[in-house]
DNA sequence: ATATAGTTTTAGACAAGTCTAAAAATAAAA
DNA sequence: TTTTATTTTTAGACTTGTCTAAAACTATAT
Protein backbone atom coordinates (compact mmCIF):
# COMPACT_ATOMS: atom_id res chain seq x y z
CA UNK A 1 0.00 0.00 0.00
CA UNK A 2 1.30 3.32 -0.77
CA UNK A 3 -0.05 6.43 0.96
CA UNK A 4 -0.86 9.75 -0.53
CA UNK A 5 2.22 11.64 -0.88
CA UNK A 6 4.35 8.46 -2.17
CA UNK A 7 1.11 7.96 -5.09
CA UNK A 8 1.80 11.84 -6.08
CA UNK A 9 5.58 11.29 -5.92
CA UNK A 10 4.66 8.18 -8.00
CA UNK A 11 2.20 10.04 -10.28
CA UNK A 12 4.81 13.23 -10.90
CA UNK A 13 7.98 11.28 -11.53
CA UNK A 14 5.84 9.12 -14.40
CA UNK A 15 5.30 12.81 -15.72
CA UNK A 16 8.83 14.14 -15.72
CA UNK A 17 10.42 10.95 -17.02
CA UNK A 18 8.33 11.20 -20.40
CA UNK A 19 9.52 14.53 -20.62
CA UNK A 20 13.24 13.99 -20.41
CA UNK A 21 15.24 10.76 -21.78
CA UNK A 22 17.45 10.88 -18.22
CA UNK A 23 16.58 10.60 -14.70
CA UNK A 24 14.45 13.49 -12.97
CA UNK A 25 16.00 16.12 -10.29
CA UNK A 26 15.02 16.09 -7.60
CA UNK A 27 14.88 19.94 -8.31
CA UNK A 28 11.67 19.42 -11.45
CA UNK A 29 9.83 16.67 -8.73
CA UNK A 30 10.02 19.47 -6.33
CA UNK A 31 8.97 22.45 -8.69
CA UNK A 32 6.42 19.91 -9.81
CA UNK A 33 5.09 18.89 -6.67
CA UNK A 34 5.36 22.36 -4.95
CA UNK A 35 7.77 21.40 -1.89
CA UNK A 36 11.27 21.82 -1.35
CA UNK A 37 14.09 19.87 -2.74
CA UNK A 38 15.33 18.11 0.29
CA UNK A 39 11.50 17.10 0.72
CA UNK A 40 12.04 15.30 -2.88
CA UNK A 41 15.32 14.06 -1.68
CA UNK A 42 13.41 12.54 1.10
CA UNK A 43 10.74 11.06 -0.67
CA UNK A 44 12.55 9.55 -3.66
CA UNK A 45 15.23 7.69 -0.88
CA UNK A 46 11.73 6.14 0.85
CA UNK A 47 10.33 4.88 -2.53
CA UNK A 48 14.05 3.81 -3.67
CA UNK A 49 14.01 1.62 -0.53
CA UNK A 50 10.70 0.29 -1.68
CA UNK A 51 11.66 -0.40 -4.68
CA UNK A 52 9.52 1.05 -6.93
CA UNK A 53 12.29 4.02 -7.76
CA UNK A 54 15.66 3.41 -9.38
CA UNK A 55 18.24 6.03 -7.58
CA UNK A 56 21.83 7.11 -7.12
CA UNK A 57 22.40 9.98 -5.54
CA UNK A 58 23.43 13.27 -7.17
CA UNK A 59 22.04 11.21 -10.49
CA UNK A 60 18.25 11.50 -10.29
CA UNK A 61 15.66 9.12 -10.32
CA UNK A 62 14.22 6.28 -12.51
CA UNK A 63 10.72 4.52 -12.30
CA UNK A 64 10.99 0.74 -12.01
CA UNK A 65 8.41 -1.49 -13.39
CA UNK A 66 6.63 -1.38 -10.52
CA UNK A 67 6.54 2.28 -9.51
CA UNK A 68 5.34 2.69 -13.32
CA UNK A 69 2.50 0.37 -13.21
CA UNK A 70 1.16 2.34 -9.50
CA UNK A 71 1.99 5.32 -11.33
CA UNK A 72 -0.16 4.39 -13.77
CA UNK A 73 -3.12 3.40 -12.07
CA UNK A 74 -3.10 6.65 -10.18
CA UNK A 75 -3.08 8.21 -13.62
CA UNK A 76 -6.23 5.95 -14.72
CA UNK A 77 -8.20 6.73 -11.39
CA UNK A 78 -7.83 10.60 -11.89
CA UNK A 79 -8.48 10.67 -15.55
CA UNK A 80 -11.47 8.21 -15.32
CA UNK A 81 -12.88 10.45 -12.23
CA UNK A 82 -12.39 13.38 -14.76
CA UNK A 83 -14.55 11.88 -17.00
CA UNK A 84 -17.04 11.48 -14.44
CA UNK A 85 -17.27 14.67 -13.41
CA UNK A 86 -17.42 16.16 -17.00
CA UNK A 87 -19.85 13.68 -18.63
CA UNK A 88 -22.28 12.89 -15.24
CA UNK A 89 -21.96 15.79 -13.06
CA UNK A 90 -21.22 18.67 -15.65
CA UNK A 91 -18.75 20.13 -14.60
CA UNK A 92 -16.57 22.32 -17.41
CA UNK A 93 -13.34 20.83 -18.54
CA UNK A 94 -11.40 23.13 -16.52
CA UNK A 95 -12.88 22.52 -13.32
CA UNK A 96 -11.88 18.96 -12.45
CA UNK A 97 -8.60 18.69 -12.10
CA UNK A 98 -8.12 19.73 -8.46
CA UNK A 99 -11.35 17.84 -7.13
CA UNK A 100 -9.67 14.32 -9.62
CA UNK A 101 -6.52 15.05 -7.59
CA UNK A 102 -8.19 13.65 -4.34
CA UNK A 103 -10.23 11.42 -5.54
CA UNK A 104 -6.87 9.38 -7.26
CA UNK A 105 -6.00 8.27 -3.93
CA UNK A 106 -9.59 6.51 -3.19
CA UNK A 107 -8.84 2.71 -2.76
CA UNK A 108 -10.89 0.68 -4.02
CA UNK A 109 -10.26 -1.76 -7.25
CA UNK A 110 -13.83 -2.48 -7.55
CA UNK A 111 -14.46 0.96 -7.45
CA UNK A 112 -12.94 1.86 -10.58
CA UNK A 113 -13.97 -0.86 -12.29
CA UNK A 114 -17.67 -0.45 -12.07
CA UNK A 115 -16.61 2.98 -12.55
CA UNK A 116 -15.08 2.85 -15.63
CA UNK A 117 -18.38 0.00 -16.61
CA UNK A 118 -20.41 3.34 -15.32
CA UNK A 119 -18.68 5.57 -18.08
CA UNK A 120 -18.50 2.82 -20.72
CA UNK A 121 -14.75 2.29 -20.91
CA UNK A 122 -13.76 5.68 -22.34
CA UNK A 123 -10.34 6.05 -23.64
CA UNK A 124 -9.24 9.78 -23.06
CA UNK A 125 -10.53 12.22 -20.04
CA UNK A 126 -11.67 15.39 -20.83
CA UNK A 127 -8.08 17.00 -21.51
CA UNK A 128 -7.70 14.61 -24.56
CA UNK A 129 -4.86 12.72 -22.21
CA UNK A 130 -5.25 8.84 -23.07
CA UNK A 131 -6.76 6.47 -19.81
CA UNK A 132 -4.31 3.63 -19.01
CA UNK A 133 -6.33 0.54 -18.76
CA UNK A 134 -6.48 -2.38 -15.91
CA UNK A 135 -2.87 -3.43 -16.88
CA UNK A 136 -1.30 0.18 -16.73
CA UNK A 137 -0.94 -0.38 -20.27
CA UNK A 138 -1.62 3.34 -22.43
CA UNK A 139 -2.71 3.59 -25.88
CA UNK A 140 -0.38 5.68 -27.79
CA UNK A 141 -3.28 8.58 -28.57
CA UNK A 142 -3.32 9.49 -32.43
CA UNK A 143 -5.14 13.00 -31.37
CA UNK A 144 -4.31 15.65 -33.72
CA UNK A 145 -5.19 19.29 -34.05
CA UNK A 146 -8.65 20.10 -35.35
CA UNK A 147 -6.82 22.41 -37.90
CA UNK A 148 -4.64 19.61 -39.09
CA UNK A 149 -7.45 17.90 -40.96
CA UNK A 150 -8.63 18.51 -44.05
CA UNK A 151 -11.63 18.93 -46.25
CA UNK A 152 -14.29 16.27 -45.91
CA UNK A 153 -12.20 14.48 -43.28
CA UNK A 154 -13.47 14.16 -39.80
CA UNK A 155 -12.68 13.60 -35.86
CA UNK A 156 -14.30 12.85 -32.83
CA UNK A 157 -13.41 15.98 -30.40
CA UNK A 158 -11.18 13.97 -27.42
CA UNK A 159 -10.28 17.45 -25.49
CA UNK A 160 -8.86 21.05 -25.85
CA UNK A 161 -5.42 22.32 -25.41
CA UNK A 162 -5.94 25.33 -23.50
CA UNK A 163 -8.92 25.35 -21.48
CA UNK A 164 -9.89 28.64 -19.73
CA UNK A 165 -13.64 29.31 -19.24
CA UNK A 166 -14.15 31.74 -21.46
CA UNK A 167 -13.12 29.57 -24.07
CA UNK A 168 -14.86 26.42 -23.47
CA UNK A 169 -17.88 28.73 -22.96
CA UNK A 170 -17.32 29.24 -26.44
CA UNK A 171 -17.10 26.08 -27.59
CA UNK A 172 -20.29 25.44 -25.68
CA UNK A 173 -21.69 27.56 -28.57
CA UNK A 174 -20.02 25.58 -31.59
CA UNK A 175 -21.84 22.41 -29.71
CA UNK A 176 -18.34 20.97 -29.24
CA UNK A 177 -18.08 18.62 -26.36
CA UNK A 178 -15.66 15.70 -25.33
CA UNK A 179 -17.10 12.55 -27.90
CA UNK A 180 -18.32 15.30 -30.83
CA UNK A 181 -18.25 14.13 -34.10
CA UNK A 182 -16.67 17.06 -35.96
CA UNK A 183 -16.43 17.15 -39.76
CA UNK A 184 -14.60 19.43 -41.94
CA UNK A 185 -16.64 20.65 -44.75
CA UNK A 186 -14.60 23.61 -46.27
CA UNK A 187 -10.93 25.19 -45.95
CA UNK A 188 -10.55 28.55 -46.53
CA UNK A 189 -7.30 28.76 -48.26
CA UNK A 190 -6.51 32.47 -47.20
CA UNK A 191 -6.35 32.23 -43.36
CA UNK A 192 -7.24 28.29 -42.72
CA UNK A 193 -10.51 28.91 -41.42
CA UNK A 194 -13.11 26.33 -41.38
CA UNK A 195 -16.57 25.62 -41.91
CA UNK A 196 -17.67 22.33 -39.54
CA UNK A 197 -20.24 20.07 -39.06
CA UNK A 198 -21.76 19.65 -35.30
CA UNK A 199 -24.49 17.58 -34.92
CA UNK A 200 -26.36 18.54 -37.88
CA UNK A 201 -25.35 21.53 -37.49
CA UNK A 202 -22.73 23.92 -39.52
CA UNK A 203 -20.52 26.46 -37.60
CA UNK A 204 -17.34 28.62 -38.38
CA UNK A 205 -14.02 27.97 -36.69
CA UNK A 206 -11.14 30.46 -36.95
CA UNK A 207 -7.46 28.52 -37.52
CA UNK A 208 -6.41 29.53 -34.20
CA UNK A 209 -9.36 27.93 -32.47
CA UNK A 210 -9.09 25.01 -34.63
CA UNK A 211 -5.46 24.73 -33.44
CA UNK A 212 -6.56 24.33 -29.79
CA UNK A 213 -9.02 21.45 -30.56
CA UNK A 214 -7.96 17.67 -30.51
CA UNK A 215 -9.49 15.29 -32.26
CA UNK A 216 -9.05 11.39 -32.95
CA UNK A 217 -9.79 10.04 -36.75
CA UNK B 1 -10.43 23.68 7.20
CA UNK B 2 -10.56 20.03 9.01
CA UNK B 3 -8.28 17.36 8.40
CA UNK B 4 -9.74 13.47 7.66
CA UNK B 5 -8.77 12.69 11.27
CA UNK B 6 -10.80 15.46 12.84
CA UNK B 7 -13.87 14.71 10.63
CA UNK B 8 -13.70 11.40 11.88
CA UNK B 9 -13.80 12.84 15.69
CA UNK B 10 -16.50 14.95 14.92
CA UNK B 11 -18.33 12.23 13.05
CA UNK B 12 -17.78 9.75 16.12
CA UNK B 13 -18.95 12.04 18.49
CA UNK B 14 -22.14 13.31 16.95
CA UNK B 15 -23.18 9.37 16.60
CA UNK B 16 -22.38 8.95 19.95
CA UNK B 17 -23.77 11.95 21.62
CA UNK B 18 -26.81 10.70 20.22
CA UNK B 19 -27.09 7.42 22.03
CA UNK B 20 -26.61 9.12 25.33
CA UNK B 21 -27.93 12.20 27.36
CA UNK B 22 -24.35 13.09 28.96
CA UNK B 23 -20.81 14.04 27.67
CA UNK B 24 -19.07 11.02 25.45
CA UNK B 25 -16.01 9.49 27.17
CA UNK B 26 -13.05 9.17 25.60
CA UNK B 27 -13.47 5.89 25.97
CA UNK B 28 -16.42 5.13 24.05
CA UNK B 29 -14.85 7.93 21.22
CA UNK B 30 -11.89 5.27 21.34
CA UNK B 31 -13.73 2.23 21.18
CA UNK B 32 -15.55 3.61 17.49
CA UNK B 33 -12.60 4.53 15.93
CA UNK B 34 -10.53 2.02 16.96
CA UNK B 35 -7.76 4.06 18.81
CA UNK B 36 -6.83 4.24 22.37
CA UNK B 37 -8.19 6.33 24.70
CA UNK B 38 -5.21 8.60 25.27
CA UNK B 39 -5.37 9.39 21.12
CA UNK B 40 -8.96 10.44 21.97
CA UNK B 41 -8.21 12.64 24.64
CA UNK B 42 -5.31 14.28 22.82
CA UNK B 43 -7.45 14.91 19.52
CA UNK B 44 -10.68 16.42 21.57
CA UNK B 45 -8.66 18.85 23.45
CA UNK B 46 -7.07 19.94 19.96
CA UNK B 47 -11.18 20.23 18.69
CA UNK B 48 -11.57 21.98 21.86
CA UNK B 49 -9.48 24.25 21.30
CA UNK B 50 -10.66 25.37 17.15
CA UNK B 51 -14.67 25.56 19.74
CA UNK B 52 -16.05 22.31 17.85
CA UNK B 53 -16.07 20.28 20.76
CA UNK B 54 -17.34 21.53 24.59
CA UNK B 55 -14.97 19.57 26.99
CA UNK B 56 -14.28 19.74 30.71
CA UNK B 57 -11.37 17.35 31.95
CA UNK B 58 -12.60 13.74 33.22
CA UNK B 59 -16.58 15.13 32.56
CA UNK B 60 -16.64 13.81 28.69
CA UNK B 61 -17.28 15.94 25.48
CA UNK B 62 -19.62 17.28 23.54
CA UNK B 63 -20.26 19.10 20.20
CA UNK B 64 -20.55 22.63 19.91
CA UNK B 65 -23.34 23.93 17.39
CA UNK B 66 -19.99 24.89 15.01
CA UNK B 67 -19.10 20.93 15.64
CA UNK B 68 -22.39 19.66 14.84
CA UNK B 69 -22.76 21.54 11.65
CA UNK B 70 -19.27 19.94 10.24
CA UNK B 71 -20.33 16.52 11.19
CA UNK B 72 -23.29 16.70 9.60
CA UNK B 73 -21.79 17.90 6.29
CA UNK B 74 -19.76 14.57 6.77
CA UNK B 75 -22.41 12.14 7.37
CA UNK B 76 -24.14 13.99 4.29
CA UNK B 77 -21.43 13.37 1.99
CA UNK B 78 -21.04 9.91 3.00
CA UNK B 79 -24.56 8.82 2.80
CA UNK B 80 -24.98 10.89 -0.59
CA UNK B 81 -21.81 8.84 -1.65
CA UNK B 82 -23.68 5.40 -0.40
CA UNK B 83 -26.79 6.05 -2.54
CA UNK B 84 -23.96 6.94 -5.75
CA UNK B 85 -22.57 3.46 -5.10
CA UNK B 86 -25.61 1.76 -4.55
CA UNK B 87 -28.05 3.51 -7.63
CA UNK B 88 -25.64 4.43 -9.85
CA UNK B 89 -22.31 1.34 -9.54
CA UNK B 90 -24.60 -1.62 -8.66
CA UNK B 91 -22.86 -2.10 -5.56
CA UNK B 92 -24.64 -4.44 -2.99
CA UNK B 93 -26.12 -2.19 -0.09
CA UNK B 94 -23.61 -3.91 2.07
CA UNK B 95 -20.51 -3.18 0.37
CA UNK B 96 -20.72 0.86 0.32
CA UNK B 97 -19.52 1.74 3.42
CA UNK B 98 -15.77 1.54 3.70
CA UNK B 99 -15.60 3.40 0.33
CA UNK B 100 -17.68 6.05 1.18
CA UNK B 101 -15.65 6.30 4.81
CA UNK B 102 -13.31 7.48 2.22
CA UNK B 103 -15.16 9.47 -0.07
CA UNK B 104 -16.44 11.65 2.59
CA UNK B 105 -13.61 13.73 3.45
CA UNK B 106 -13.05 14.81 -0.56
CA UNK B 107 -13.52 18.48 -0.16
CA UNK B 108 -15.41 20.14 -2.61
CA UNK B 109 -18.93 21.83 -2.33
CA UNK B 110 -19.46 22.36 -5.42
CA UNK B 111 -18.99 18.55 -5.84
CA UNK B 112 -21.49 17.53 -3.46
CA UNK B 113 -24.00 19.68 -4.65
CA UNK B 114 -23.74 18.42 -8.03
CA UNK B 115 -23.84 14.73 -6.27
CA UNK B 116 -26.96 15.84 -5.32
CA UNK B 117 -28.74 16.70 -8.07
CA UNK B 118 -27.33 13.66 -9.91
CA UNK B 119 -28.73 11.54 -7.66
CA UNK B 120 -32.22 13.45 -7.52
CA UNK B 121 -31.99 14.83 -3.94
CA UNK B 122 -32.45 11.38 -2.11
CA UNK B 123 -33.71 11.91 1.63
CA UNK B 124 -32.55 8.19 2.46
CA UNK B 125 -28.88 6.50 2.25
CA UNK B 126 -28.99 2.84 0.98
CA UNK B 127 -29.33 1.81 4.80
CA UNK B 128 -32.36 3.73 5.65
CA UNK B 129 -30.31 6.57 7.27
CA UNK B 130 -31.67 10.04 6.24
CA UNK B 131 -29.49 12.48 4.73
CA UNK B 132 -28.80 15.46 6.35
CA UNK B 133 -29.74 18.34 3.61
CA UNK B 134 -27.18 21.56 2.86
CA UNK B 135 -27.63 23.32 6.55
CA UNK B 136 -27.08 20.06 8.25
CA UNK B 137 -30.66 19.76 9.12
CA UNK B 138 -31.98 15.95 9.40
CA UNK B 139 -35.97 15.12 8.85
CA UNK B 140 -36.22 12.70 11.89
CA UNK B 141 -37.11 9.74 9.52
CA UNK B 142 -40.42 8.32 9.84
CA UNK B 143 -39.90 5.09 8.74
CA UNK B 144 -41.03 1.65 10.47
CA UNK B 145 -40.82 -2.07 9.65
CA UNK B 146 -42.35 -3.43 6.92
CA UNK B 147 -43.58 -5.89 9.39
CA UNK B 148 -45.94 -2.92 11.59
CA UNK B 149 -47.68 -2.11 8.08
CA UNK B 150 -51.33 -3.07 8.39
CA UNK B 151 -53.13 -4.71 5.39
CA UNK B 152 -53.86 -2.40 2.22
CA UNK B 153 -51.08 -0.05 3.94
CA UNK B 154 -48.16 0.45 1.38
CA UNK B 155 -44.93 2.29 1.95
CA UNK B 156 -41.80 2.71 0.30
CA UNK B 157 -37.93 0.82 0.90
CA UNK B 158 -35.46 2.92 2.47
CA UNK B 159 -33.51 0.67 3.74
CA UNK B 160 -32.87 -2.92 5.80
CA UNK B 161 -31.48 -3.44 9.23
CA UNK B 162 -29.34 -6.23 8.91
CA UNK B 163 -27.78 -6.23 5.45
CA UNK B 164 -25.21 -9.65 4.81
CA UNK B 165 -24.98 -10.90 0.99
CA UNK B 166 -27.16 -13.38 1.57
CA UNK B 167 -30.16 -11.45 2.64
CA UNK B 168 -29.98 -8.88 0.07
CA UNK B 169 -30.02 -11.61 -2.80
CA UNK B 170 -33.21 -12.85 -1.54
CA UNK B 171 -34.52 -8.85 -1.61
CA UNK B 172 -33.19 -8.93 -5.16
CA UNK B 173 -35.41 -11.62 -5.61
CA UNK B 174 -38.47 -9.72 -4.15
CA UNK B 175 -37.17 -7.07 -6.45
CA UNK B 176 -37.14 -5.13 -3.48
CA UNK B 177 -34.87 -2.17 -3.56
CA UNK B 178 -34.24 1.20 -2.39
CA UNK B 179 -37.18 3.17 -3.43
CA UNK B 180 -39.58 0.51 -4.20
CA UNK B 181 -43.16 0.73 -3.33
CA UNK B 182 -44.72 -2.27 -1.42
CA UNK B 183 -48.40 -2.69 -0.82
CA UNK B 184 -49.20 -5.25 1.66
CA UNK B 185 -52.13 -7.19 0.07
CA UNK B 186 -52.69 -9.44 3.16
CA UNK B 187 -51.37 -10.64 6.71
CA UNK B 188 -51.85 -13.66 7.80
CA UNK B 189 -52.76 -13.61 11.74
CA UNK B 190 -51.80 -17.33 12.49
CA UNK B 191 -47.93 -16.14 11.54
CA UNK B 192 -47.66 -12.72 10.58
CA UNK B 193 -46.54 -13.46 7.01
CA UNK B 194 -47.79 -11.31 4.80
CA UNK B 195 -48.49 -11.26 0.89
CA UNK B 196 -47.16 -8.01 -0.60
CA UNK B 197 -47.19 -6.40 -4.04
CA UNK B 198 -44.09 -4.98 -5.92
CA UNK B 199 -43.51 -3.65 -8.91
CA UNK B 200 -47.05 -5.27 -10.38
CA UNK B 201 -46.30 -8.90 -9.23
CA UNK B 202 -47.18 -10.30 -5.65
CA UNK B 203 -44.95 -12.25 -3.34
CA UNK B 204 -44.83 -14.17 -0.17
CA UNK B 205 -42.84 -12.99 2.81
CA UNK B 206 -42.34 -14.59 6.19
CA UNK B 207 -42.79 -11.74 9.29
CA UNK B 208 -39.19 -12.23 10.45
CA UNK B 209 -38.05 -10.84 6.94
CA UNK B 210 -40.43 -8.14 7.04
CA UNK B 211 -38.99 -6.83 10.56
CA UNK B 212 -35.61 -6.51 8.72
CA UNK B 213 -36.98 -4.01 5.77
CA UNK B 214 -37.57 -0.25 6.94
CA UNK B 215 -40.39 1.88 4.72
CA UNK B 216 -41.85 5.02 4.98
CA UNK B 217 -45.30 5.56 4.43
C1' DA C 1 42.73 24.63 -13.51
C1' DT C 2 40.58 27.21 -10.17
C1' DA C 3 36.95 29.99 -8.62
C1' DT C 4 32.07 30.59 -8.72
C1' DA C 5 27.46 29.38 -9.24
C1' DG C 6 23.87 26.10 -9.06
C1' DT C 7 22.10 21.67 -7.55
C1' DT C 8 21.48 18.01 -4.37
C1' DT C 9 21.93 15.90 -0.02
C1' DT C 10 22.26 15.84 5.05
C1' DA C 11 21.27 17.40 9.70
C1' DG C 12 18.14 18.90 12.77
C1' DA C 13 13.56 20.68 13.76
C1' DC C 14 8.53 20.73 13.70
C1' DA C 15 3.28 19.51 13.31
C1' DA C 16 -0.10 15.81 13.09
C1' DG C 17 -1.56 11.70 14.80
C1' DT C 18 -0.71 7.73 17.13
C1' DC C 19 1.14 4.61 20.90
C1' DT C 20 2.85 2.76 25.76
C1' DA C 21 3.53 3.41 30.46
C1' DA C 22 2.69 5.93 34.41
C1' DA C 23 0.10 9.31 37.18
C1' DA C 24 -4.30 11.39 38.55
C1' DA C 25 -9.13 11.37 39.10
C1' DT C 26 -13.47 9.06 39.60
C1' DA C 27 -16.43 5.15 40.66
C1' DA C 28 -17.39 0.86 43.03
C1' DA C 29 -16.70 -2.29 46.84
C1' DA C 30 -15.68 -3.54 51.27
C1' DT D 1 -15.02 5.66 54.87
C1' DT D 2 -11.12 3.57 53.39
C1' DT D 3 -9.51 0.47 49.90
C1' DT D 4 -9.68 -1.25 45.28
C1' DA D 5 -10.83 -1.09 40.52
C1' DT D 6 -11.77 1.55 36.46
C1' DT D 7 -11.51 5.50 33.68
C1' DT D 8 -9.11 9.40 32.07
C1' DT D 9 -5.24 12.26 31.47
C1' DT D 10 -0.28 13.26 31.06
C1' DA D 11 4.49 12.38 29.71
C1' DG D 12 7.44 10.85 26.49
C1' DA D 13 8.34 8.42 22.26
C1' DC D 14 7.65 7.24 17.33
C1' DT D 15 6.21 7.77 12.18
C1' DT D 16 5.13 10.52 8.14
C1' DG D 17 5.90 14.34 5.63
C1' DT D 18 7.44 18.72 5.62
C1' DC D 19 10.78 22.73 6.35
C1' DT D 20 15.39 25.69 6.97
C1' DA D 21 20.16 25.97 7.13
C1' DA D 22 24.38 24.12 6.16
C1' DA D 23 27.43 20.88 3.85
C1' DA D 24 28.70 18.20 -0.29
C1' DC D 25 28.74 17.64 -4.91
C1' DT D 26 28.45 18.98 -10.01
C1' DA D 27 28.52 22.21 -13.71
C1' DT D 28 30.03 26.63 -15.58
C1' DA D 29 33.00 30.36 -16.43
C1' DT D 30 36.98 32.72 -16.34
MN1 LIG E 1 -3.32 13.68 -5.88
MN1 LIG F 1 -6.78 15.48 -17.14
MN1 LIG G 1 -22.34 4.04 5.99
MN1 LIG H 1 -14.05 8.53 7.51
Amino acid sequence: MFTLAEENYLKALFHLESESKDGVSTNAIALKLKTKPSSATDMIQKLAEKKVVAYQKYKGAFLTKKGKLIAADVIRKHRLWEVFLVEKLNFQWDEVHDIAEQLEHIKSEELITRLDTFLDHPNFDPHGDPIPDENGVIKSSDKKLLSELEENQQGICVGVKQSDSKYLQYLDKLSINIGSKIKVLNVEEFDGSKTIEVGGKSYFISEKSAQNIYVIN
